[in-house]
DNA sequence: TTTTATTTGTCCGTATGTATC
DNA sequence: GGATACATACGGACAAATAAA
């Protein structure tokens, strides 16, 4: 049957027939539309029924659309609410150059860090171990809360040698960065030697440092940064709040 | 005030005063257990009052280190029911040569494998920007269905362009490798030039595939392996089962 | 289907040693 | 020294989920 306007009920026309499929080019409207600012970060897109209008088509279509978009992490369907715009992800490098401060910094945002923990602790079997110490030895624990533009990016634990590092912790305290620190025990410069990752969900503690709602996906970064010779300098447990970064590998 | 046993209520012993805390003693007694295969792969541990006994101390105590192996993703607490030893992880290298059934076959596990669906379709703005050819020229995209030892590890969509590798599909499900397709068109190596991980929660429909309760978090993995020259010949988007797999990188 | 026992999760409390200000 | 906060350790009680009878 033929409808008023010219259309019929079967499949769709979106301008022309250029054998793309009718979601994808609405995902592609939508995913230009967020870029190009229509739809800023944090607010709420039109209804599906809206959306479905303002493309000339069904609203599965739409629906099917915003499937996409939604896997890919640009956007957050809530039930009853509506669909919103996610943050990007910061693209967080990992290389042998890896600085927390770098990486935000480059990113266009300002990086700030809390320390809300530390301690002077023996070294457990596992951690002695990535650090090339004796089981037992005495080492510093810092516990930090990264930041970039204010909002919560990590918690991340770092253990130092206490013998090479003493008050490494009062010293962080001061200076604010982990690469002040080493700088001022004489550790000109250090790189990532190994890395680690697992996706996991946030434990209670951690969920409420990072501002995130229970049961959200965090990604679990082990890491072990080296001096120039190879000699292990810092071991860190990071968890990222998952929705907020982005690894970047290249080879 | 001294108990009969000699003990009072104040700090512990657990055997002699090491310095070390009680709960991380249990913690590392219990991980060399399980390493040592005491308590297998999916078995479940005694519970919270039995080891208590086991090793003399209070039940809080106990849960202060399972907390901890918890969080490791060592072990896993089901109330009601016990706490179970979880799987490790696959640790996944990624690196120039990046190779999923070499990765699993190193790791000491059989490789498998199955193409879940097929097509020929125009080119998507994005990713005919990562593969280098022209927006809706024609590619070839393949859904994978990854194995290790027949349990499923990620579920991976991959395009490749139609015009270098006709028949991608027919190809595959004959030689049931990437690699071995490529070289069917006569690329004999080809690199990992860029990956790009990002973790989230599992969709419906992977979710299912890979064996995953709803809600389990996943590594989202894209990816662009290009040839000698630096031509780019595959762009992947693989959802890894995050509990399965760990991403390692080494500097 | 209902009941019961088991097991983990979450509170309450008490007490002690240590680090910090 | 004193005051305070915190981590550790223990004891008990009950809730909630699970599994078996």
């Amino acid at each position: 049957m033929i409808f008023p306007n010219g259309r019929h009920a079967g499949p769709p026309r979106a301008g022309e027939p250029t054998g793309i499929a009718l979601w994808r080019q609405v995902a592609d409207g939508l995913e230009r539309a967020i870029a190009a600012g229509t739809y800023g970060v944090g607010t709420k897109l039109p209804g599906e029924k809206d959306i479905a209008s303002l493309f000339g088509v069904n609203r599965h279509t739409v629906r099917r659309a915003l499937a996409e978009l939604s896997e890919r992490g640009l956007v957050r369907a809530m039930r009853g609410s509506g669909t919103f715009v996610e943050a990007q992800r910061i693209a967080y490098p990992i290389r042998p150059r890896t600085r927390f401060s770098e990486i935000i910094g480059t990113s266009g945002r300002e990086a700030g860090g809390r320390l809300i923990a530390k301690a002077t602790e023996p070294a457990q079997a596992e951690i002695a171990h990535r650090l090339a110490v004796r089981t037992g030895s005495t080492v510093v624990r810092l516990e930090l809360l990264r930041q970039a533009d204010r909002v919560p990016v990590c918690v991340a634990t770092t253990w130092l040698s206490a013998a090479r590092f003493p008050d490494a912790a009062r010293v962080y305290a001061a200076k604010r960065s982990i690469t002040s620190v080493l700088a001022h025990f004489g550790v000109a410069d250090y790189r990532r030697a190994s890395t680690r990752v697992i996706g996991t969900l946030a434990e209670a503690g951690d969920a409420m440092r990072l501002a995130l709602a229970p049961g959200s996906p965090i990604l679990l970064v082990d890491s072990v940064d080296v001096d120039l010779r190879g000699q292990p300098l810092l071991v860190t447990r990071a968890r990222f709040a998952a929705e907020r970064v982005e690894f970047v590998v290249e080879s």
